[in-house]
DNA sequence: GTGCGTACTTACCTTGAGGTCAGTGGGGGC
DNA sequence: GCCCCCACTGACCTCAAGGTAAGTACGCAC
């Protein structure tokens, strides 16, 4: 969000999945909205307060939603937003591609 | 690289094109073959030492493919590979989406 | 022979993202 | 009564990515 004059669209999109957790906080929430807690399980590896953080910027992007009750003990449930959505999409292919790789890797890399 | 056990595609993906200016190194490689000068040209802001080092990820990664031409001055080409080609086609809807991005923000944030 | 340009390399420094840890408020289990 | 759990927040620290600047080898123009 700091870097307006992008290079071009890619650039832009980059911006917005830049972030250690970014892309995986965005792929577990695209099976399914969770709670903060569910997430933190989904995501092994993060600290709550880089998730939080990394949400709370998502959330600034209009790429997830928060919804958050006002009950005992707290609860507040994530989900991706349209534009979520459609940023997901957008991540499929490449998300494709990463897995060929992966495939690659492990045949000549370690196989 | 470093991380192998990937949690998913998209986690491996993006491992190739982490680093600051790489999508932009990749971009610009996709439109012709270009010389390190070149490349320091159309990659604005880049320092020589970030830039070689980019290259050479992404040569170990099998993006980029290196020509060196054993002459004085020296010259080096550098230009995609197939599976650099690739994960420009993969990359395609994302740029496309942050294309859409842009527009919205100019629209909304600044219009 | 001085300096420029090519494509780097190396040493050193800065910056900020991310990690660690402790704290918050109230209900429920023991 | 005490502690845990929920979903955070804030202070502090670390570490590695990236930036800066100088060096390298050689040919060419001047």
């Amino acid at each position: 969000m700091e870097k307006q004059p992008y290079v071009c669209g890619l650039d832009a999109a980059v911006d917005v999945i830049d972030g250690k957790w970014k892309v995986l906080i965005i792929w577990a929430l695209n099976h399914q909205r969770c709670r903060f807690g569910e997430l933190k399980r989904l995501v092994p590896g993060v600290s709550e307060k880089v998730l939080t953080q990394q949400l709370r910027e998502l959330e600034a992007d209009g790429i997830v939603h928060r919804e958050s009750y006002d009950v005992v003990p707290p609860k507040v449930e994530y989900s991706l937003t349209e534009l979520g959505e459609e940023l997901n999409t957008a991540l499929r292919p490449l998300g494709a591609w990463g897995k060929g790789r992966m495939a690659t890797l492990a045949e000549t890399g370690r196989g």
